[in-house]
DNA sequence: GTTCCTGCAAATCCTTTGCAAGTTC
DNA sequence: GAACTTGCAAAGGATTTGCAGGAAC
């Protein structure tokens, strides 16, 4: 079970290195099998925490570099929210945006290829070439929007 | 001519100070008068240079809060790129999001109501009450994607 | 053995805050 | 004169970098 989990991407990993020309590492390795055990959408000090529950000896500088990896090799994309950035699984996943929580934090993800499309036209009008966005949609989730005051949710 | 610019922006701020017990400045004025006069999309330092060829001895300090007063009074929006933040003109102005050329630096505003009601639809499907979104659009302007080699264009 | 990694501490960048001196009401 | 502002310097938080020692190839 323990090493089954993300055979594919830990392939994809150490090609990665071997075609830069990088080396493999004790500490490369757990930092991966942790982000990919992990739910999404860790920051930097999240997954930090929870590698070093494994190896309390490895510090936030390499979680830092190892990040970066993950997002070079196609593993883990970044999500810069408000603050800190966010990383979470791009491998083998379609594209999507977010909505955010400011009530409890959690992010929900969502795609839709009508935006999507929309987003490609006006852009086409504008002879502009899209390379990535960032659409983050703010506000409460179900939860928080039920739990804070009915009078609350209602002005905006 | 000087003082015409922005008189009905210039009353709105005088009345937020009023209503909230600040005080009138010296340098206050100079900054709301050169934020109005300027093209959009300031950063803070782009308005501090500004600010500085009028009053060489406005500080930094002093930009950062009348920015966060400009924001409150309505003249004012915070836009988060990347890196830094950007003031535009909020005052009667209509919602609108943002492609930035990663080539120049230019921001483009768009609106789409098509995307804006996706966008609500999507929420009231998962309960979620929006307060506000970012919806920033990345890539090369025309004349940065002509600019390129043409190879470059297509790939992506 | 050479090249790459690691972790610490220090540096960086943007932004905020404490404080003493100066302004406004 | 009481309350608010200012600018400096220092603090803050997130991220990056220099470097000496350690590991991988």
């Amino acid at each position: 079970m323990k090493s089954a989990i993300g055979k594919e991407e830990k392939t994809v990993f150490a090609d990665h290195l071997r075609k830069n020309r990088l080396k493999r590492s004790e500490q490369r390795e757990v930092i991966l099998d942790t982000f990919l055990r992990s739910e999404r959408h860790l920051s930097v000090d999240d997954l930090l925490q929870l590698v070093q529950k494994k190896r309390p000896d490895i510090g936030r500088t390499t979680v830092y570099r190892t990040l970066k990896l993950l997002v070079e090799a196609g593993l883990a994309s970044q999500l810069d929210t408000l603050g800190q950035a966010r990383f979470e699984h791009e491998y083998n996943r379609q594209h999507h945006d977010h909505f955010i929580c400011n009530g409890c934090g959690e992010i929900i993800e969502f795609s839709s290829p009508q935006i999507e499309q929309l987003q490609d036209d006006i852009a086409a009008g504008l002879g502009f070439v899209i390379e990535g966005h960032r659409h983050q949609i703010y506000g409460l989730c179900r939860r928080c929007a039920t739990r804070a005051a009915p009078a609350d949710a209602a002005r905006r």
